[in-house]
DNA sequence: TGCTGCTCTGCAAACGTTTGCAGTCTTGAA
DNA sequence: TTCAAGACTGCAAACGTTTGCAGAGCAGCA
């Protein structure tokens, strides 16, 4: 439709104010070594003229691109979403775009970690979040020189920032314990996602070893898999409910589980929490609404700190693992596990 | 760390299999006129040598990025997250990436807008979701061949994908006056909401629209603001329950408002519908479990829409508005406005 | 006055592709 | 046998920056 005018280059600012490219360049990028006079004389033409200097040509000359990719299961999840926004909040801030890659289907999760190592030449640097990668293959990428942090999972190559998902199952469950329940349900995620996925495992470890801790056993009849939706929760709770000896409370691994369960419990016409009490996990905005019990988590300042960790590799301040932690799951108490008020 | 080896250059290949550059190039790209026998060839070594074309040159030589800017109020809100992940997918199925890019704050919306006319350098197009700008600003803006679909609103120049929300507040309201109320509550957005966002104000036409149509009056006291969050559709409900009159249905303009709104009912001993019908948007994953009447939206699909609009108007395929619509917005009735079983 | 060292500036070589143009070679028709 | 057309390939010029190196000017010091 309009025609594409050709916006200014570097040239047409250097020739408007009388200097070379390279001063233009130096004066507009801060460098040192160039007379105030100039620089502002510079400034002053680039401004007139809306001169930007090319990304495109800056990152072929500099091999450096202020993008960072972010891979994750998904984008439009509770947790992803939170965390994505935590994370470009951040990148956004110090200069960088995000871009936003969303794994969904094994293939393209094969396809993704199969040439990662020209992640490189995309990107100043990678979050993989939640993506199990096997040692082999971060070996591969750390000898690429590939500058990547890893969110929700650990390698020996790089830094990473975690949340202690083994504490949220054994928080949840040493809830119920202490509530007098001896027989627990758990309403787990699916054992068949496409995705290696240790965040269920790790929840499912807290919850075995807190019933460990108080000398009580695991019946593995109680474990049902809710698929981390909605309906598989419900699903899942109405599989619990109909056996022989059905459980009086259940963790889920996740609100939107939970809420499925709540809602098949109500179905039956049981009262929560008296003839079941539930606990979930995250503090989903509806959780309060639904007076859920729940272990609090913090997508969004995970996925902040996993972004300054990037940064700070990439920027080559090489400290590691000594990005501050973020804050720890906690349990929130609601109606759904006890009547006493909070 | 490691050392970060030069990957192979387009050099490298040419010179391994014996034919220049442009060879290639051509080769590589599945240009026509190169022999079948020197495209295998050059396949093959291109292969063993690992060789990708670095698209920070490629960018510079063809002034495409194969970059999408997708900018929306959130990235983290049930809306935006799903439109992101709909737009995402048929992007990257093209061979394109996606930079996310929220703007919460006005400050970073303006910021945002004002040099958006750079975005041609960094980004072949842009998708602006639920960010109304000013005429002037989107002529100008299509003056610099700026490739840009809007979504959830329109402007003169560019193709957009849009949500008929008149149609959403037309629905619902219809659905509660057909079920015999007349003294209708709403629960809306924010006025003062930092972004200018046409999306209240369309659905508000439509609940008035629908009163008129029916004969009805509206009463200004009867709306009541609930900032688009669970929280704040509870403390709008508990007003509109204060009033000497409350109303006997009320009508959330999004699921998470009404989540709130059931709850109030719930603290206050009333029955939903009997006492107090309910009527939400966009049909949220809870909404079903929590018996919620609503108007279902596609945010997914419309976010794939925006894409492919985008896609074509960047291949200069310029049937403007000749894009399928996105399905329409549908009601869909569960038990918060009546007993009748679906 | 001559020398040293600093500040400021410009030249030109990268960076790694794509692509217009021209040249060579082959094929088939006249 | 000659010629035209087409297929294939290479040369070299973009694309728009950044940056190492060197030179010019100038001040300060011996």
């Amino acid at each position: 439709m309009s025609e594409r005018r050709r916006s200014p280059s570097i040239e047409d600012v250097a020739r408007e104010s009388g200097v070379s490219v390279a001063t233009v360049s130096r004066a507009l990028r801060g460098l040192p070594n160039v007379a105030t006079s100039t620089r502002e004389r510079v400034q002053a033409i680039a401004n007139e003229l809306g001169y930007r200097a090319d990304p495109s040509a800056a990152r072929l000359a500099t091999g450096r691109t202020n993008l960072v990719q972010i891979a994750s299961p998904t984008v439009d999840g509770w947790y992803f979403s939170r965390f994505l926004a935590g994370a470009i909040e951040h990148l956004n801030a110090n200069g960088y775009e995000a871009i936003a890659h969303p794994l969904e289907d094994p293939g393209s999760r094969d396809d993704f970690l199969n040439d990662v190592g020209q992640v490189e030449k995309r990107v100043d640097g990678l979050i993989l979040v939640d993506l199990n990668i096997s040692e082999e293959a971060a070996t591969e990428l750390s000898e690429a020189g590939v500058r990547l942090v890893t969110a929700g999972f650990k390698t020996a190559h790089f830094p990473s920032v975690i949340v202690d998902d083994y504490r949220v199952g054994y928080l949840a469950t040493e809830h119920l314990i202490e509530l007098g329940h001896s027989r627990i349900g758990l309403i787990s995620g699916q054992p068949n996602h496409p995705l290696a996925f240790s965040v269920p495992g790790l929840r499912l470890a807290g919850f075995t070893g807190a019933l460990a801790a108080a000398g009580l056993s695991v019946d593995p009849e109680l474990e049902q898999s809710g698929r981390f939706t909605a309906e598989g929760g419900r699903l899942a709770m109405e599989r619990l409910l109909r056996m022989d000896e059905p459980p009086t409370a259940v963790f889920a691994m996740s609100d939107e589980m939970a809420f499925g369960a709540i809602r098949a419990v109500q179905d039956r016409g049981m009262k929560i929490p008296k003839e079941v009490a539930i606990v979930g996990v995250d503090d989903h905005e509806v959780a309060e609404m639904a007076d859920l019990t729940t272990v609090r988590l913090y997508p969004r300042d995970l996925g902040a700190l996993a972004a300054k960790s990037l940064l700070d590799v990439i920027s080559g301040d090489d400290d590691s693992d000594s990005f501050g932690n973020p804050e720890p799951p906690h349990l929130v108490v609601r109606r759904s596990t006890t009547t006493v008020n909070e």
